[in-house]
DNA sequence: CCCTGATTCGC
DNA sequence: GCGAATCAGG
C-alpha cells in the first residue's frame, strides 16, 4: 500500500496518466490499486477521460434531499420565509432555523426590514458601517 | 464478464 | 487527503 504521495510518485503518476496509460496500470507501477490511483488524479485536478460516463445522482447510500418545506412541514422555529407564489403548486418555505423571536432566517430577516431605498447615498452608508461594526464584532 | 474511468463517502 | 466501494460506459 502507499505509504506516502511523494512529489516524485506524484510525478510519475502524472506522467503516465499524461501518456494515457490506464489506471490499473498505472497502479501496478507504483504499487497502489487503481482507485487510489484515479481517486488522487481526480484530486489532482488532472485532465479527465473517457467523458460520456455520467453518472446517476447517487442512491444506495442515503438520501441527502434537501427537503422541500411545505406548509404541513414548517415548524416553530423555522424560517416561514415564503418560497414560490401562496397557494400555487409547489409553494413552500426556506425552513432554514429562524432566529430567536423572529419569523424567519437571519439572510431572510435582513431581506424583511429592508426599506424602499434606491440610490440613498446615507444607506450605503449606513450598511457599510454595520457591516464594518459586525464583522468587528465578530472578530472578537 | 472483462475492461475502463468517475463519484461518493467513511476514515 | 486518502482510497475502497460503488457506479456507469464500453
Amino acid at each position: 500500500m502507499s505509504v506516502d504521495w511523494t512529489p516524485e510518485r506524484i510525478e510519475i503518476l502524472t506522467q503516465l496518466w499524461s501518456e494515457g496509460i490506464a489506471t490499473s496500470e498505472i497502479g501496478r507501477r507504483l504499487d497502489v490499486t487503481k482507485n487510489a490511483v484515479v481517486g488522487k488524479v481526480h484530486r489532482l485536478g488532472l485532465p479527465k477521460r473517457q467523458s460520456p460516463i455520467q453518472r446517476k445522482p447517487a442512491k444506495k447510500k442515503k438520501a441527502p434531499e434537501p427537503e422541500v418545506i411545505t406548509m404541513d412541514k414548517l415548524r416553530p422555529g423555522m424560517c416561514a420565509w415564503p418560497i414560490g407564489d401562496p397557494g400555487m403548486p409547489g409553494f413552500h418555505f426556506c425552513g432554514g432555523k429562524s432566529t430567536e423571536g423572529k419569523p424567519y432566517c437571519e439572510p431572510h430577516c435582513e431581506q424583511a426590514y429592508v426599506r424602499n431605498v434606491k440610490e440613498d447615498k446615507n444607506a450605503k452608508k449606513a450598511a457599510a458601517a454595520a457591516a464594518a461594526a459586525k464583522a468587528k464584532a465578530k472578530a472578537k
